[in-house]
DNA sequence: AAGTGTGAACCTCTTCACAGCA
DNA sequence: TGCTGTGAAGAGGTTCACACTT
């Protein structure tokens, strides 16, 4: 599958329509690339080449117009209409990632969420509707979900992926601690919490031993 | 601050090492560099490469041994003795971290939480026991605490995160939804939600409009 | 003068390919 | 023969540096 655009480059848009937002909300109108790379801890080159993929470009000497930007990095993002997604295990985990989406674009959200805990379903959590498992495919299919996120424990996860892309999701977001065999025409992004401690945990000590006295402190 | 080790080979190497774990638990003995690979959803070529940092050397034609592997890798991957975490905001994101970790690794593990609410502290948490924010600096320096959770709203995280620093934390696995401006010191690992997701609908899209009929499905 | 857009250099990580070993 | 360890090539992503614009 050949990928037009690098990973990283999206991930960074979507940071700065946040940052930008944000500016936006704030009243401000334009920005430099070197700001808002402050912002979003990068740099002006990487900000500018960043840019380059959605293809809206600031004057020299008068920077970018956020408004105009924001519409941009949102043109080049989103789907031209709406793009839904559906969450898959209602626990702590879940529950949190509901809130990290309720309301907050208006072109992707979380329209649907499932579990197998009959406790769970039949309700409303942050303004999602909780239906069990067996109305999987049903609902997929109905609200045209084509992204799916995986909260289950690891025990589950490959069966709710397999189950996910049988009924036609083209993207995962998997948070259960397990790695996911699915075919290649379906994206996966692979959020592994453990590991991201164990790695922090890591850097750390490293840190410590090579500046133990912080000298380091900016 | 040099980085000896590539971030992304200390976080495969954290992954290899569960699915080790699990092969143990099994019985299995012996694993050659393509199996683990396929475990990992990597390449052989990759997880040699990667075994390389760790020190450990395999046999040619009969694999690595998975006791002395695994014993290995947590001898380069954990501390000496022990480390200790905290983590900030018991919400539902806070628990679930918490869930993730309870005893899964003895030389690293939550040994405290924090929270602003005082519904959720003074209390037990999935065996961790849970502190009004105001005892920060004490616990983190009795109980020797040098990597941090931050689970908190992005209105708090920056905040937080200037406390922790202060204290001492030399490691901060930061899951709010905004930027920290933090020194050089300490390592930063940004788990950003809102982002994976808008990340994987665009890909979604993406394969989606490539191979529309799902050619690829294997 | 000050900032953008971008070719080219650079750097980091991944994969190849093969010598060496059991 | 079959797999490991690793130098070298390759790919992907980042930064430099400068022509160009206002």
């Amino acid at each position: 599958m050949t990928r037009r655009f690098p990973v990283k480059t999206i991930g960074r848009l979507s940071l700065y329509r946040r940052l930008l937002n944000r500016l936006e909300r704030e009243g401000r109108q334009t920005i430099y690339s070197h700001e808002l790379a402050n912002l979003a801890c990068g740099t002006a080159a990487q900000v500018r080449r960043d840019l380059m993929a959605v293809g809206y470009s600031g004057r020299p000497a008068h920077g970018y117009e956020i408004s105009k930007l924001v519409r941009s990095i949102g043109d080049f993002l989103d789907a031209p209409s709406r793009q839904n997604a559906a969450l898959v295990g209602v626990g702590n985990l879940g529950r949190a990632i509901l809130a990290f989406f309720a309301g907050r674009r208006p072109r992707l959200s979380i329209v649907a969420a499932f579990d197998i805990d009959p406790q769970k379903t039949d309700r409303t959590v942050q303004g999602c509707r909780c239906y069990p498992m067996e109305a999987l495919e049903d609902v997929v299919r109905r609200e045209d979900v084509d992204v799916a996120v995986i909260a289950v424990p690891a025990s589950e996860a490959q069966r709710v992926a397999d189950q996910l892309c049988a009924v036609g999701v083209r993207g995962l977001l998997n948070f259960a601690p397990t790695q996911l065999t699915i075919p290649d025409c379906v994206f996966v992004e692979h959020v592994d919490i453990t590991t991201a401690l164990e790695k922090v945990a890591f850097f750390a000590r490293q840190y410590a031993q090579e500046d133990p006295d912080r000298t380091a402190i900016k």
